[in-house]
RNA sequence: GUGAUCAUAGCUCAGUUUGGUUAGAGCAUCUGGUUGUGGCCCAGAAGGUCAUGGGUUCAAGUCCCAUUGAUCACCCCA
């Protein structure tokens, strides 16, 4: 047997509802933010990622789907989509088109890791990015529409987290302060964050492993190496969030793993699925549209996983997806009649009726079962006496009361369903 | 990439400890329960190379090894 790849999954029939239902609030609620909808393809040249990620990222040097294409060209599916929307919003000139840009996406990501909850290697994410501004309104706006979405969907056990990475030249200072810090405590850090102390000094303070986590509460703390203006920034990004009824803790802790973050990072995580907690994250990167070939021009953004979504929505138990129902079905009743029900069935549904009957010259108890099973409201009777005085009878699911209709009275049948 | 646990019907699982007739259940599916009417109920049917390959044994779903896959955690991230 021929069986999904390793990490990906297929989205059944039986669970696309959930899916639907997720993206309608996505859809809605950038809508109301005013945010466009961008497309952009699954595939990019490996070069945009490297580039806009950093290649000293897991996500770059373990994680890519990176292949040689026919003509000898390095290909990468895309592992998250912030790289893929500067490159069309560079491409495009759009920032001559308009002077703040803000779009959304939703969509497939690829990532090579070991699969586990929350974690696959073909993943759904939707996300927003602004473009054009430094604004931190816009900052605590990612944060606002994230958790507004993640809050509409009915989830509890939330929490916001931010930080401020401030601007590249005050977190170099702050690096080498740090690593004068650990030099000390050196011998003691873990195997990996030895490794981290050369390729990213930063993201010691993501380690959970205990000495780890024991020498970094004594480290110096990278907002005390912020200027005013990034100080300055960040205070009014937790005012809004205050203004906007959004409880958040400040965790200096908190570094992304992506290299393009500058001020506000943040994070939302959920205590209902396991470890893979965190349900978005995003902020701020304003060196990456030049960094790209593009102005010099700020941008913000936050992405969430969908898988994680709903499986904390599941564990939550807080989905109330409406029943599936179809309007009706149609129960043939002398089998050489097909044509007749088939014949109403196309001009029901031509006329926007969900409509089912009988592909299988199944008995009429067993196309009943069927209506049943659909939830259909009404059921339509096609055959035996009642056709030759050309009716068919129609039959309430719910009250189970039926009457004869006219086969030529189709606007008749067609209001007792809108009933 | 590392580790732990697991793999029996479409699904959820018994059975493996202590090897021994024809591998079971519930749900789901299908067909009936008298002419042309659903849900509940009743009866029946169908559905298995016990993940795959090898080994031990008179005998393997059961013990051993390998492979593959899954789950969870590390790592990383959404």
């Amino acid at each position: 047997m021929i069986k999904a790849i390793t990490g990906t999954k297929d989205i059944l029939p039986s669970e696309i509802s959930k899916w639907y239902f997720l993206e309608s609030i996505v859809k809605k609620k950038l809508s109301n933010f005013n945010y466009k909808e961008i497309r952009t393809p699954i595939f990019e040249n490996t070069t945009l990622f490297a580039r806009g990620i950093g290649e000293g990222t897991d996500i770059v040097s373990k994680e890519m789907y990176t292949f040689l294409d026919r003509s000898g060209e390095s290909i990468t599916l895309r592992p998250e989509l912030t790289a893929s929307v500067v490159r069309a919003f560079i491409e495009h000139s759009l920032e001559k088109k308009q002077s703040l840009n803000k779009f959304f996406y939703i969509g497939p990501m690829f990532r090579q890791e070991r699969p586990q909850a929350g974690r696959y290697r073909q993943f759904h994410q939707f996300g927003a990015e602004a473009l054009g501004s430094n604004d931190p309104l816009l900052d605590a706006e990612m944060i606002i529409i994230a958790y507004d979405i993640l809050s509409e969907l009915g989830l509890k056990n939330l929490e916001v987290k931010i930080n401020s990475l401030g601007v590249p030249s005050e977190r170099e200072v702050y690096k080498n302060e740090l690593k004068e810090y650990l030099k000390n405590h050196f011998s003691k850090l873990s195997e990996e964050s030895k490794k981290r102390f050369n390729t990213n000094v930063l993201r010691i303070f993501d380690s959970k492993d205990e000495r780890d986590i024991e020498i970094m509460k004594k480290a110096p703390l990278l907002i005390n190496y912020l200027n005013e203006e990034s100080l300055n920034h960040f205070e009014v990004v937790k005012s809004t969030l205050k203004n906007a009824k959004i409880n958040f803790v400040v965790d200096s802790s908190l570094v992304r793993g992506l290299d393009y973050y500058t001020h506000t990072t943040f994070e939302i995580v959920s205590g209902s699925v396991g470890s893979q907690s965190a349900l978005c994250g995003g902020g701020r990167y304003n060196g990456l549209i030049k960094e790209l070939g593009g102005s010099d021009l700020p941008g913000v953004g936050f992405a969430a996983g969908m898988e994680r979504i709903l499986l904390a929505c599941e564990n939550e138990n807080i989905l109330n997806l409406p029943e599936d129902k179809i309007d009706l079905y149609i129960v043939t009743l002398d089998k050489s009649k097909s044509d007749i029900s088939y014949k109403i069935a196309v001009e029901l549904r031509r006329k926007n009726k969900i409509v089912e009957l009988d592909y299988l010259s199944r008995s009429v108890k067993a196309q009943m079962r069927e209506a049943n099973k659909f939830n259909a409201k009404f059921v339509l009777f096609v055959g035996g006496e009642e056709l030759n005085n050309n009716e068919v009878i129609l039959k309430n699911m719910i009250d189970g009361t039926q009457e004869n209709i006219s086969l030529s009275d189709i606007d008749k049948l067609l209001y007792k369903l809108g009933e």
